[in-house]
DNA sequence: AACGTCTTTGCAACCGCTTGCAAAACTTGT
DNA sequence: ACAAGTTTTGCAAGCGGTTGCAAAGACGTT
């Protein structure tokens, strides 16, 4: 049904070969033959087969979009930016679904039967080993909001959440908290993990403050609102919480404000994205930044490099977050 | 790098022919060589390379995955109902994000150059002609969140607009109000002209109740925000709004609020969707519900049926809503 | 053992495009 | 007008698969 190279060739009274030529950057055509055949193929309606050409060039340029955070909103940004990025350097993202997924052997098939040029897999809470795969495959792979290391198995872009961890702490101490307590998202996440760390260990030389830490059960609205809701429930509720994120904060907000309790005079609470909505009138957020934008179009030069050069050795790119003063911490002395 | 089915063929002692078999469900191939060759298959880890095949038969599996909204944080449930009810039929979803995009030329082109086998357009506020073009193109197209019409010109599944503007307008009658507003989304969208249509229309013969209408520039928290809090300033203020959408809503809440106003004794709202955030219990809006769900199953049906059978007569498939209670609209008397 | 029938197999052409290579067509210089 | 050099061109093979067709094999009968 579609117009093929073939056709437009005897269109245009030239062979096969010059018509590929002229559609290829850079490749060796006259200035005559080149407007024939443009002529033929605009009259056509022709646009080369991107698929067939990859057979013998070797690039699809198709990028496995790998995620499994479809519920926290700010990947709705995440997948925003990306989409937008790729496109920009005329890539196309081929997005997986990885919800419910928990062996990498299903989504490597199928990257590999569509042969992407690279994969992107963006997640806080899918475990490297699904990056690893992938890597492990042959695919050029950046692994965005993963696990920073010293020595990484794969390319990573995004916050060092140990920090992140020390800056909620210090913010806190700052502003006179000493009673704290972290709410992290699913213990199993490095994201939770790290942030704990960097938290308890910015701590652990104060023997004045008191810490705590408890777990949502997943990066959601209802996980935070029903983790806060127990510890209300409990009477064991500290001054100050670190959530592990900006959701899960906002679910936390709601449980303590049902309490009848006041933010942020009973309760302070400091979130971690700063997504769009922490920025909302009626639920003012403070909260730390996390670059998103930054670690995504860092994440799409790399992945694009890595393209180009697949024998990059592995290396982790961090971006600086920054706390967001907003409302549901009081201000500093 | 990867294996081919060459070197399958070579390792099973078989011919080509009888490894590409091997892989065809429903070919003919005895079960002593198919042994060999998943054998073979299986040490080599060969798997088919999906975009060669293709080329013989004509099929990607590719699907067209196109929208414009990704600031409306409802898309996010959309893009994972979407992207996992096609991978569950072995469909790989092609994401196109048309952002700032007012001609269907670009998209419709690499949409081409990728040969995908269908195309969803999920999208409330793209002009029809996005996937006219796609289907002018001869592709199977659905237009998921679109108008409906009596004789569409492209496959259409959604909900009927003009019902749910009757809807409301019925909703806030009952309980009472009688000064009533209109607060839409971008004046341009099909949607909004449609919900408008339809409150107007079901409010035409009361004389007893005032109407006004204002338009939002977008479908996003401070598009209402903004809205409502000119609404406010101005003085004019109607006792009861339906909001064109429950971000907008949210946005026109939080005005509201800021203004000293309570809700819904002061202003009563109810938005349009029905989105995870509007049952929050810091917000818990009063709205219709859209059943996305049951939209997005069924416009994946039609795509794949349309691919089987690309005559298919242009249909509509619309869906009920349901008037959500929450706490932005009084209780019924 | 020879026959007919049904299944399985391999050959070879093809899907739409790219590309190394050698021939053809231009330039340029003399 | 010719040689030498530089572009530009077309041929043909190949990318990784699929598939119509005819030959080969398997099987059941007689």
């Amino acid at each position: 049904m579609p117009v093929t190279l073939k056709e437009v060739a005897e269109r245009a009274g030239v062979s096969r070969s010059a018509v590929s030529r002229a559609f290829t950057e850079g490749a060796s055509v006259s200035d005559k033959t080149r407007r024939k055949v443009e002529k033929a193929a605009a009259e056509m309606g022709y646009s080369p087969n991107a698929l067939a050409s990859s057979l013998t060039t070797g690039r699809t340029k198709l990028v496995g979009l790998v995620s499994n955070n479809f519920h926290n909103p700010i990947f709705l940004e995440v997948f925003d930016l990306f989409t937008r990025g790729l496109q920009d350097r005329g890539l196309r993202p081929l997005l997986v679904n990885l919800t419910d997924e928990t062996d990498p052997a299903h989504s490597l098939q199928m990257l590999r039967q569509y042969s992407v040029d690279g994969v992107v897999v963006a997640s806080s809470t899918l475990p490297p080993s699904f990056a690893e795969a992938f890597k492990a495959a042959g695919m050029p792979v950046v692994h965005s909001f993963g696990r920073w290391s010293t020595s990484p198995d794969v390319h990573v872009v995004g916050i060092d959440n140990v920090m992140c961890g020390r800056m909620a702490a210090a913010a806190l101490l700052e502003r006179g908290y000493r009673k704290l307590a972290f709410l992290g998202g699913p213990q199993s996440a490095t994201s939770t993990q790290d942030r704990l760390a960097g938290f308890l260990d910015a701590l652990s030389s104060r023997k004045d403050v008191t810490i705590t830490h408890t777990f949502a059960a997943a990066y959601s609205f209802d996980a935070g609102r029903e983790e806060m809701g127990r510890l209300i429930a409990s009477g064991d509720v500290a001054e100050a919480y670190f959530c592990g994120d900006d959701v899960l904060s906002i679910g936390a907000l709601s449980a303590v404000r049902d309490a009848g309790l006041s933010v942020p005079d009973d309760v302070a609470i400091i979130g971690l994205n700063d997504m769009e909505m922490a920025g909302w009138q009626n639920i003012n957020l403070t909260t730390i930044r996390q670059p998103i934008r930054e670690i995504i179009n860092s994440s799409i030069e790399l992945v694009t490099a890595l393209i180009d050069d697949p024998t990059r050795y592995p290396e982790a790119r961090l971006f600086p977050c920054k706390v967001i003063e907003r409302g549901t911490l009081r201000a500093l002395p």
